[in-house]
DNA sequence: CTAGATTTGTTCGTATGTATT
DNA sequence: GAATACATACGAACAAATCTA
């Protein structure tokens, strides 16, 4: 465990219980180890395990018992199937009990050279994007930027508002079928953007995806970069 | 900018402008901007801005140059294909000049209930390990775990250290080819162990990738745990 | 039920790292 | 580079809640 570089030791410890969790580690006891045996296992003082402690209670993964121990709240991640048919609610499935999907904003703007290409868009096209949060049990769990032509979903900010969907979204302007031609998958640290909207703490880990959607005729129909906390969820691509 | 939650704001900013510079946001000028600028854009003191640039410049992405600026000089992520013929020589393509695969270890072991149950092993079964470590023009991008039935493939390992090349190896042992069944793919702090053999910094993000890779009989040959530096790879689904 | 062992919670003090001016 | 304020980390000791024999 290293000292001096930038990143408090709390923060290192709370970050391998947090994925000691996750790995199932402690499912036989259903609690962390105690702080002393925790402190002597990282090397370091147990008020350095407390703080530790203390950043997972914040987030809901453990609560701290006096005479018991500290006991884990919530413990996988949320799996996401990336394929052909990738659909956000269908992926979810049943790992969530409240599914929610808000629209921040919607802008119409002139594309940047990176999206109008991925669209396949005519010089001088214009754009709508979409800002949306996805919600599974009342936690953020994505935060996306999409962007559609104009000149083909004018208006599908509104039929997003009322659906929540995309999918639904996109049958009121007669897509009925679309597939996922590409994913890309990255993962950087939380910005200020993300620590507000999906409620991170800095240091904390942002899986990205940017993702093209085509319709039947493969043609593409939206380009969406979205932002995941890794903490909470990860990725299946079966072939 | 947040203070005061574990991670140091030199390393934040350090993180920030190490994402920038990836996204190719100072491509047009090579460098990246005056101090003061950042500066005044992260709202930090000048003396925080120069932490985090000589901690890029430690990790070789930029160079500072007394009355030019910062030049960048590591930019891009390698992008590798996951695909159902997922190969990792093949994938980096010519990505990278220089392409090497070491043997780190190997051992024969009882194997833990999660990888019998992904391998399909019958109980009391035993496997192989293998711990290998993949560079790119000198630098490492994976550091990889992977398990194979001992009783098929008794000295893979020997087969690997000579080729250096898991399809190669695999060839030996009369499976002529093999496709990728699942990949999860999630994110986590670089641990200790990362710190060493990926060469990366406390705070560091690493991509983790869970593989299953099945002969053309559908019967599992090697189950792989990879982590890759997340600053110097992404991932790339077509369907 | 009591007594002792476990485990988390709190309060001192001291030294070092971080960030600003 | 120096001075200052705050955050981080360690150490020792004691208090309070819970479990166990």
């Amino acid at each position: 465990m290293q000292r001096q570089n930038g990143v408090a030791l709390w923060r290192q410890i709370a970050d391998r219980i947090r994925t000691s969790i996750a790995d199932g580690n402690y499912d036989r006891e259903g609690k962390v180890p105690p702080e002393l045996t925790l402190a002597s296992e990282f090397g370091v003082n147990r008020h350095t395990v407390r703080s530790a402690l203390a950043a997972l209670a914040e987030e809901g993964i453990v609560r701290a018992v006096q005479g018991r121990g500290t006991l884990i709240e919530r413990k996988e991640r949320i799996n996401f199937p990336i394929s052909r048919r990738t659909r956000f609610t269908q992926g979810i499935g049943d790992q969530a009990r409240e599914k929610e999907g808000l629209l921040l904003a919607s802008s119409q703007e002139t594309p940047s050279p990176d999206i109008a290409g991925r669209l396949k868009l005519p010089a001088g096209s214009k754009v709508i994007r979409l800002e949306t949060l996805r919600k599974a049990d009342r936690r953020p769990v994505s935060r996306a930027s999409s962007w559609f032509a104009a000149n083909r979903f004018g208006g599908i900010a509104e039929a997003y508002a009322k659906t929540g969907s995309i999918t639904a979204a996109f049958e009121a302007f007669g897509v009925k079928d679309y597939v996922r031609a590409v994913t890309e998958i990255s993962a950087v640290h939380a910005d200020a953007q993300d620590l507000a909207d999906l409620g991170l703490s800095p240091g904390a880990i942002v899986l990205v995806t940017r993702a093209l959607n085509c319709d039947m005729d493969g043609a593409p129909v939206q380009y969406s970069v979205t932002r995941f906390p890794a903490d909470l969820v990860q990725f299946t691509i079966e072939n």
